[in-house]
RNA sequence: GCCGAAGUGGCGGAACUGGCAGACGCGCACGACUCAAAAUCGUGUACCAUUGGUAUGUGGGUUCAAUUCCCACCUUCGGCACCA
């Protein structure tokens, strides 16, 4: 036999010889197409840390699989790709190694293009944007500007919390955890008293709550709501004896009668008017220690109740009852009012407070299936619904019942009226950073606040900047940069030195894929009506009460303004999980369990490591890294190769079944794979394409190749690889000879006839237990199928004397005898 | 405490709508090729025992039939937490 030259497959070559020919032919840029329906494939941008890790593969390759396929279903699709780079790391290590945080930063990205390059994904690099060059940041600005002038940006002197290693205020979602610690860097917050940048993502909590427009995880959803975390309820002013006004919320009103007692924060605003004199000492010392504790103290649910009496009662205008004003850290001043109404028996932390300090405990709720219960006798609180008692004119009103007929009458007697409360604050934007976008305000000793007008943009930060020791922005301590004169008036005067949240950058940056060219208004609106909303937004998890909300947020409000236009920016939303170490840990240098993509694209190939990512684990949970199974992917990449490229000792002389059967096979798989793509069920499409593969493999053996049916079922199986490995499906396709390239083929159609089985397996139980398998044609009748299987000589020996209760068939799949 | 997600072989995982549990891969074992090894190819691989039985975190339930539905509980992970 004569040796036929088969090319050995060479994952390197091939793939930098086609990454190299897909972009000089342009074949991925994304251009407006009105013929076309468009999708906008959009995949979290990464920081530029310095190197691409496996996370970053492990996010972006099904991302690009999954554009590649919607590519190949004949949509338009962009896939843009872009850096976050503004950010602390930069700075950090301007400190530390005495490097200019534009030039890390730059230079990180330019290492980290390639790398991304390396995958072969389909990004369109005409659209890169960078956060931290001018032109971008300028329109960073641009929008703060926006959000000022329509009162949706504010700033406020208050206290805030500030990590001490960071050396910058953080927003209340970048604090996590119990010990309330840093997002970034683990460090726990302390509290600081500043003057800071908020925009009023409250104003939108309502509208964010409402998820029917997207299809986003439940998880998310639930995360999201929770955090903004909505609660429903009544404000009732009560007036101190003096007549101020005390208004608080209160989630029961029904229980307004049982009001023994008033708390206010330590912080309330009115602590020192209500103080009376003989109770002032016991009150500054009180309020004073409540100053010094952490919020970690403060806020620990199980701790011993604190407070103080201020010497001074209110009147609770639904009973004229009068009750005593106690100071307590237990309630907050940073949600509702800072000031509550204390109904000892129904609410477990006014009963403990009440039980401590010997206030009065009057029952006004009385549930159905519950003994009587007495105010002075009871060892708890009981917070469920039931029947009022002790209410005046309410008294008698059913539980279910209670809520809205006493908040009507609030109304009616305009004491109170219904409220809604949520958790969510305001997003506290001001770093006391370097690496950011500036913040383009003016402080004038005669304007006051006043906003650097547009035309003056970008306020660009300054080159030449000194780090102290000390971590202090360099703005603040830049010799010249803060000076300015007022565009107003003229006189002298000084720029905010605090930068923008990196959030904000992130906030808006599907716009600037858009239109990074553009220099007039943030996008190009032709830009903008063809590509928007986000189709597909893919991305971790971790940022479900960051990144998502203040995008969402940014969005809504860009709509009031007229910027933006519809409801949401990101229609749908997929999570995936995290790859860990071998060692089931988070992967860290420290651990030394960290796997570097690099070393794997150079042994094995770009397509061998983005198979493998998708198939190791289910997309959305991760698993833990496992350097042997990647040889399971490496195999099947190289078995794919010498399938279709290595010739048959038996060539086109198959017979009939077995063509049949591998058509079939083809077309099942066909169906399933398509099914899973659609579903973000990568590990399932390579499992599936192995399967198929082991098939033709067989059908190889038996002379297929080089039939007309062989040659179907190359192209199609090429077809469906090269959304997940698009370098080896491109050169197998090339060197079958089939027309470049085979990323502008369409997705392949399913021959349902084809895929149709002719026999089928049908299991025969015995009282729900197999006893016997039979093959009979998939057309079968119930009758014909019953009769086969009774007849079995199994089933006949084991049905023998024995009464049949009941035959149970499933079309196609089982008959369950019961006896 | 509250909310959410997840528990399937030695490992990662599969099972589309209640219908053969363990697809596919890793690992392991054996065999072929080789002087030998690697690579490759082939065969086998949940557990226990002899026909058969037991298995999807645990215990119940519904059903002819449950990884799938319901109830209770356990474990792990994530979020929230004195939020009135």
């Amino acid at each position: 036999m004569s040796e036929t030259i088969v090319p050995v497959y060479n994952s390197g070559k091939i793939e930098k010889k086609w990454q190299q020919k897909w972009a000089d032919d342009k074949i991925f840029e994304a251009n407006i197409d009105p013929n076309k329906p468009k999708h906008y494939a959009l995949t979290m941008l990464p920081y530029p840390s310095g190197n691409l890790h496996i996370g970053h593969w492990y996010a972006i390759t099904p991302s690009d699989a999954h554009a590649r396929y919607m590519r190949m279903r004949g949509y338009n699709v962009m896939f843009p790709m872009g850096f976050d780079a503004f950010g602390l790391p930069a700075e950090n290590a301007a400190i530390k190694h005495n490097i200019h945080p534009s030039k890390w930063t730059f230079d990180n990205i330019d290492h980290m293009r390639d790398q991304l390059k390396s995958m072969g994904a389909m990004f369109d690099w005409r659209r890169e944007i960078i956060s931290a060059k001018p032109e971008y940041y300028r329109w960073t600005e641009w929008f703060f500007l926006q959000l000022y002038k329509n009162n949706l940006a504010y700033r406020k002197f208050s206290p805030v919390d500030w990590c001490p290693t960071c050396n910058t205020t953080l927003a209340r979602e970048q604090v996590w955890g119990d010990d309330r610690h840093c997002e970034r860097c683990g460090t726990p917050v302390i509290k600081k008293d500043l003057n800071q940048w908020y925009f009023r993502t409250t104003k939108y909590a309502e509208e964010l709550l409402d998820f029917s427009e997207m299809d986003w995880p439940e998880r998310v959803q639930t995360l999201q709501t929770n955090w903004i975390g909505k609660s429903e309820g009544a404000s009732v002013t009560f007036l101190s004896e003096d007549g101020d006004p005390l208004e608080v919320f209160t989630t029961r009103p029904d229980t307004l009668w049982g009001a023994t007692f008033m708390v206010i924060a330590p912080e309330h605003p009115l602590v020192s008017k209500l103080t009376t004199p003989d109770h002032i000492a016991e009150v500054a010392a009180y309020v004073e220690q409540a100053k010094r504790q952490s919020d970690i103290q403060r806020e620990a649910a199980d701790r011993e109740k604190t407070g103080v009496f201020s010497g001074s009662y209110a009147i609770n205008p639904v009973n004229q009852a009068k009750i005593p004003i106690w100071i307590a850290d237990y309630v907050l001043m940073g949600y509702g009012t800072g000031a509550i109404m204390a109904v000892p028996a129904h609410d477990e932390r006014d009963f403990a407070f009440a039980r401590k300090f010997n206030l009065k405990v009057i029952v006004v709720v009385q549930p159905e299936n519950m003994e009587l219960l007495d105010g002075d006798t009871m060892t708890q609180s009981v917070p469920a619904h039931g029947t009022l008692v002790n209410s005046d004119l309410m008294t008698g009103t059913p539980g279910d019942k209670a809520f809205d007929r006493v908040v009507s009458w609030l109304e009616e007697k305009g004491i109170g009226h219904r409220t809604v409360n949520y958790r969510l604050r305001d997003w506290l934007i001001s770093r006391q950073r370097y690496w950011g976008a500036p913040i383009p305000m003016i402080y004038c000793p005669n304007c006051g606040v006043v906003p650097v007008p547009e035309k003056d943009l970008p306020v660009l930060l300054p080159e030449d900047v000194e780090w102290k020791p000390t971590g202090e922005s360099p703005l603040k301590l830049h010799p010249t940069w803060k000076k300015v004169t007022c565009p107003c008036c003229g006189a002298d005067a000084e720029r905010e030195t605090d930068t923008m949240d990196t959030f904000m950058c992130s906030s808006w940056y599907h716009l600037g894929y858009l239109s990074p060219y553009f220099n007039t208004w943030p996008f190009d609106q032709k830009e903008y009506d063809y590509w928007m909303p986000v189709d597909i937004y893919t991305g971790g998890i971790e940022h479900a009460t960051m990144h998502l909300i203040y995008t969402r947020f940014f969005h809504k409000a860009g709509r009031d303004m007229g910027i933006m236009k519809g409801k949401e920016p990101m229609l749908m939303l997929r999570n995936q999980g995290s790859v860990l170490g071998e060692d089931n840990e988070k992967m860290s240098k420290s651990r030394g369990n960290v796997v570097d993509p690099d070393k794997l694209v150079a042994q094995y190939g770009a397509d061998t490591v983005r198979a493998y990512l998708m198939f190791f684990a289910r997309w959305e949970l991760g698993a833990p890294w496992n350097s042997s199974g990647i040889e399971g992917s490496s195999r099947w990449i190289r078995r794919v190769w010498s399938l279709f490229l290595e010739p048959a000792d038996r060539q086109n002389c198959a017979n009939e079944d077995t063509l049949r059967i591998m058509r079939r096979k083809l077309h099942q798989t066909l169906k399933a794979v398509t099914r899973d793509l659609e579903n973000f069920q990568f590990n399932t499409v390579i499992s599936g394409l192995m399967e198929l593969l082991n098939e033709l493999m067989k059908a190889k053996q038996n002379g297929a190749f080089g039939s007309k049916e062989w040659n179907e079922a190359a192209n199609i199986y090429l077809r469906m690889m090269a959304p997940v490995t698009p370098h080896i499906s491109e050169e197998i396709w090339s060197l079958l000879g089939y027309p470049y390239s085979i990323h502008n083929q369409l997705w392949p159609e399913v021959d349902e006839e084809a895929a149709k089985e002719e026999e089928i397996t049908l299991v025969i139980q015995i009282n729900g237990k197999v006893r016997d398998r039979i093959t009979v044609p998939a057309d079968i009748s119930d009758e014909d199928a019953k009769t086969i299987a009774l007849a079995t000589e199994q089933i006949h020996s084991a049905v023998q004397n024995k009464e049949i209760k009941k035959i149970i068939v499933v079309p196609k799949k089982l008959i369950n005898i019961v006896l």
